[in-house]
DNA sequence: TTGCCAACCGGAACATTGCTCCGTATATTC
DNA sequence: GAATATACGGAGCAATGTTCCGGTTGGCAA
């Protein structure tokens, strides 16, 4: 495992920021041009350090995942109740996604290209969401039976369709409902 | 309003059933080629049908959607209550929406483009869930504040998500916990 | 410091796809 | 059967993803 070289290393961290620049304004779906002009260099240097724009998706957000992975317990121990950390850290997950334009979109238009981003949300977000849950489980404020994959999807597609749904639409309000079902014992 | 000429009230049917049997089996993003190709047309003739491909999509599903909103009033009247009516409906909706690859990331991505879709999903499904919405409210069997509109896309959402999410997730049981989170009275 | 080579870079070139435009063909009418 | 409006087909343009290779440069050895 040979050093990169400096500019190579230099290119790396000037497309990760284009790219994130970039995805803000325009969406993971930007053009690839887009993101190499922004970064300076050419089509062939973004190709090489990140094959397929999931790479390069991946690497932008990884870190903004591990923050909100690594908030869960904190909040488990902070808050009034499981049942509130979970909605708190629910609001956490919930404020990532929605800035995130397109990416919903992207995942589902080509979910073997994204398997990288999709395993780092399994890896990173999933054990957090089942300690919160068990949690509130054993507490008693809510049904025993929910998976923490299906809750873990469920408010990322509610996230990524509310995207452009207009000013009357409020994504949380149905995440709200979601997690009311989670309490509701029959 | 002068009648259609014969050949071209023909290509409309050929160009209505060849997308049928496209987006079937490519998706809603199918290639316009494709869709030329397999009704036997040419380039001009699909655009001059229908201009945008969200035309095309409204014209394919417009009758199934009729038929799903067709369903609601009779469902009310045979369920066992207003919330088993809800539930079934549902279900009908969802049967309607699992078949229709990528058309919730097509929405998606291109919003108003598909605003005539989106308009349609409106005008015929909103009131009818509103019925019964209003139906299981008025039985006590949910709370007072759920917004149809916010009910609905949140499903639509959850099973436009759930496309190819792998055999362990099962995007009823997510909206399952969404209507149980209307019976939620706190 | 200088020279060499592997690593790296840039962008031209190709493939795919959405969409338009216009010369040609045909249905309809008289 | 001729005239006309309507419709058709597919070539062509633009945008974008992806690959490939000749040129460039950083890092190391002498």
């Amino acid at each position: 495992m040979a050093a990169k070289r400096a500019d190579a290393r230099r290119n790396e961290k000037a497309l990760l920021d284009a790219a994130a620049a970039v995805f803000v304004t325009d969406g993971v779906d930007a053009p690839v041009r887009r993101i190499a002009a922004e970064a300076g260099v050419g089509m062939g240097t973004i190709y090489r350090h990140f094959p397929t724009r999931a790479d390069l998706v991946v690497a932008v957000y990884r870190h903004q995942i591990d923050a909100c992975a690594e908030a869960g317990p904190a909040l488990l121990a902070s808050a009034e109740s499981p049942f509130a950390a979970l909605r708190d850290w629910v609001d956490l997950f919930v404020d990532f996604l929605v800035t995130k334009h397109g990416l919903g979109a992207a995942m589902r238009t080509d979910p073997e290209g994204f398997a990288g981003l999709h395993g780092l949300f399994l890896d990173r977000l999933l054990p957090v969401l089942a300690d919160i849950l068990g949690a509130a489980r054993e507490a008693g404020e809510i049904r025993a039976d929910i998976p923490p994959l299906h809750l873990l999807r469920a408010i990322g597609d509610i996230c990524a369709g509310a995207e452009g749904a207009g000013p009357d639409y409020d994504a949380r309000f149905a995440i709200g409902l979601l997690l009311d079902g989670c309490r509701y014992l029959g």
